[in-house]
RNA sequence: GCCGCGUUGGUCAAGGGGUUAAGACGCCUCCCUUUCACGGAGGAAUCACGGGUUCGAAUCCCGUACGUGGUACCA
C-alpha cells in the first residue's frame, strides 16, 4: 500500500480562519492516523492577492496549534518546492502537453471581451456566460482561428490563457469519501483557464499537478471546492494520470452563528468572537483583528473544539487530546453537513481544558498576561499554588487576571458597599478581637485560620457566616474568589492583618458617616 | 437563473426501518457552598413539509420548501 501523504493549501491572503484550521487539522489527524506525510503546500499563484508576512503567519498559527506540517517551504522536504509560485515552469509543460492532446486549447480573448460579452448576455436575460462548448466556437482561439494565425500569434507572445476543453454531455463521476458518489453532467461545468495570461496557472491546473508531483494520496480540501471537483478529476484523466489520483474527501463549511452564510472575517468583528486562531494584522490596510491565542484560549481546547464541529467518534465523548484524536479520527464520520459556529460551546472547551491541564502547562502565560497588567510576580511556586486554587473560576485565560491578581497586590478597589448596610458596632469589635488573636497565630493555615475566626465569632455571639463576606470584601476587594481562609492563608500573616486593618477603617469611617 | 451539496431541540449532535429519539452547550429550578465558581439532581425544547414503499418511516424513494456553495485569467 501507498504511504498516505495529504496536503494543506492554504493561500496566503490574510488570516488563518476557523475553517483553514479545520481543514489543516483533519489533514494531520488522517496523515498521522495513518502514518503519512503531512505536506504545507503554498498556493500563490494569484499574484495579486499577495499579502506580505501570511505564510510565516500560516506557520506561526499551525505551530500554536501544534498541528505543523511535515514538509512545506519552513521544511523542505524531496517534493519542493512548496510555494507554487516557484513552480511556476512546471506547469506549463503539463497545459501544453493538454493542448497537444486535444484536451485544451490557446485562447486570446481579452478579459474586457469577455467581461463585454457576459454584461450584453446579461442585459438580453439570458444566463450567466460560460466559456464552454456552446460559446468556445465563437471566440478567439486556437480552435476557431487558423493554425498559422495561433502560431502567429504565440510567437509574438500574444496575451493568450490555456482553457481546458470540457466535452459536453458527459458524466464525470467520482467518489467522495464523505459524500459517497458524486455525478455531475460536463455540460454545466465551463472551459476553465488552466494558465494564465501571466503565465501562472490557475488552482485547477495547480491542484492536479501538484498533487500528482507530491504524490498525494488523499486530498481533502473544503466543500467550496466541490462543484469544481469535476474539472480536476477531468485533468486527471486528460493527462492520463487517473490511476495517480488522489481519493478525494470535501469538508462540511463552517456557518455563520446567527444568519446564514459560511463564517467570514466580518462576523468575528460583528458578533464579539475571533474568526482566527492567531491575531492578525494586515499590512495593508493596518487593520488588527484578535485571534483565539490572544482571547485567552488554549491550543489544546481550540483543535479539541474545531475537531467536534463537524466530527464525532460517535460516543458521548468530547474532550480530546490530541493523541485521542488521531487515534479516533475517520473521514467516514465527518459530516456532510454545515455546521454553526457556537462561541460560548467554544468557551465551555476551553473551560474544561483549563481545569484539565496541570496549571504548569498555561502557567508561563498566565504570568505574561499578569505581568501586561502590572502585577509583579516574584514566586512563581506561589503563583502555581493560586492557579491551581482559581482555575475552576476561569473560562479563559485572560480570567485568571481578575481572579488572581489580588494575591500580589493590594486591591484597586473595596467594595464596601456591599457589606456597608448590615455593619455594626458589634462586627466592628469581632475583627479587632481577629486581628489580634491572628497578630498571635504561629501555624498560619487554613484550618487554623478557620478556627480561630469561628472561635472568636461565637465568643462575640455572631453567627460566622455574617462575618465572612465581610472579610472577603476586605481580602479580596469584591464578592467573588475561591475559600476566603485559602486566600488569607496564600496572602500570608502580614499582608492578610494589613488588608483587614484597612478594611476595618473603611468601614468604620464609613459607619460613622452613616450614623 | 443554472449546477452541486445539505436539512434531528436555539446551537453542536447520536441514532440509518420497530428506541420513552442519547448526550453536550446555552437557559431555568433545586442541592452543595454563608462569595463567585466547580460538582450533583431535575426541567423546558426536536426528526422542514407533502406524497409514496412498508404491518411499521426520523431512518428507504420521489417531489416541494428552505439553507448553503459554485457559476472569475480568486483560491
Amino acid at each position: 500500500m501507498k504511504k498516505v501523504r495529504v496536503r494543506f493549501a492554504p493561500s496566503p491572503t490574510g488570516g488563518l480562519h476557523l475553517g483553514g484550521v479545520r481543514t489543516a487539522l483533519y489533514n494531520y489527524l488522517f496523515a498521522k492516523k495513518h502514518n503519512g506525510d503531512f505536506v504545507l503546500r503554498v498556493e500563490d499563484t494569484d499574484q495579486n492577492r499577495y499579502v506580505e508576512g501570511a505564510e510565516q503567519y500560516i506557520i506561526d498559527c499551525l505551530t500554536w496549534c501544534g498541528i505543523l506540517p511535515d514538509e512545506g517551504p519552513h521544511h523542505e522536504g524531496e517534493y519542493g518546492p512548496y510555494r507554487q509560485s516557484e513552480r511556476k515552469d512546471v506547469y506549463r509543460k503539463y497545459a501544453e502537453e493538454l493542448v497537444k492532446k486535444g484536451h485544451a486549447y490557446y485562447a486570446f480573448d481579452t478579459p474586457e471581451e469577455i467581461e463585454s460579452l457576459r454584461e450584453k448576455l446579461k442585459s438580453e436575460g439570458k444566463s450567466n456566460l460560460q466559456y464552454g462548448y456552446h460559446v468556445r466556437n465563437d471566440m478567439r482561439n486556437s480552435l476557431t482561428l487558423p493554425a498559422e494565425e495561433t502560431e502567429a500569434l504565440l510567437k509574438i507572445n500574444f496575451p493568450h490563457v490555456i482553457r481546458i476543453k470540457i466535452e459536453a454531455n458527459e458524466f464525470v463521476s467520482f467518489r467522495d469519501m464523505i459524500r459517497g458518489d458524486i455525478q455531475m453532467d460536463t455540460s454545466s461545468v465551463d472551459d476553465k483557464v488552466l494558465i494564465k495570461a501571466d503565465g501562472m496557472p490557475t488552482y485547477h491546473l495547480a491542484v492536479v499537478v501538484d498533487d500528482y508531483l507530491m504524490k498525494i494520496t488523499h486530498a481533502f480540501r473544503g466543500e467550496e471546492w466541490l462543484p469544481s471537483a469535476p474539472v480536476h478529476v477531468l485533468l486527471w484523466k486528460y493527462l492520463g494520470l487517473q490511476h495517480h489520483m488522489p481519493e478525494w474527501a470535501h469538508f462540511p463549511l463552517i456557518l455563520k452563528p446567527d444568519g446564514n452564510g459560511k463564517l467570514s472575517k466580518r462576523d468575528g468583528e460583528r458578533l464579539g468572537f475571533p474568526v482566527f486562531a492567531m491575531q492578525w494584522k494586515d499590512p495593508n490596510t493596518g487593520d488588527l483583528l484578535k485571534g483565539f491565542k490572544e482571547l485567552g484560549f488554549l491550543p489544546e481546547a481550540f483543535i479539541n473544539l474545531l475537531a467536534v464541529l463537524g466530527w464525532n467518534d460517535g460516543t458521548e465523548q468530547e474532550i480530546f487530546t490530541i493523541d485521542e484524536l488521531i487515534e479516533k479520527f475517520s473521514i467516514e464520520r465527518v459530516h456532510s453537513s454545515g455546521a454553526k459556529f457556537d462561541f460560548e460551546k467554544a468557551k465551555w472547551f476551553n473551560h474544561e481544558w483549563i481545569k484539565k491541564l496541570p496549571v504548569t502547562n498555561y502557567q508561563s502565560s498566565v504570568k505574561k498576561l499578569l505581568q501586561e497588567s502590572s502585577v509583579t510576580i516574584d514566586d512563581e511556586n506561589k503563583l502555581e499554588k493560586i492557579l491551581q486554587l482559581v482555575k475552576d473560576r476561569c473560562t479563559l485565560l485572560t480570567d485568571f487576571v481578575l481572579q488572581s491578581s489580588f494575591f500580589f497586590k493590594f486591591p484597586d478597589t473595596i467594595d464596601i458597599t456591599a457589606v456597608k448596610p448590615k455593619w455594626d458596632d458589634k462586627k466592628n469589635q469581632f475583627f479587632v478581637e481577629l486581628i489580634r488573636a491572628y497578630e498571635f497565630m504561629n501555624q498560619w493555615q487554613h484550618d487554623e485560620l478557620e478556627k480561630e475566626f469561628k472561635e472568636i465569632a461565637a465568643a462575640n455571639q455572631i453567627k460566622s457566616g455574617e462575618l465572612m463576606l465581610p472579610l472577603r470584601i476586605m481580602l479580596v476587594g469584591g464578592k467573588f474568589g475561591p475559600g476566603v481562609f485559602h486566600i488569607a492563608e496564600l496572602l500570608e500573616k502580614e499582608e492578610t492583618i494589613k488588608r483587614i486593618e484597612h478594611g476595618l477603617s473603611l468601614l468604620i469611617k464609613n459607619h460613622k458617616v452613616a450614623l
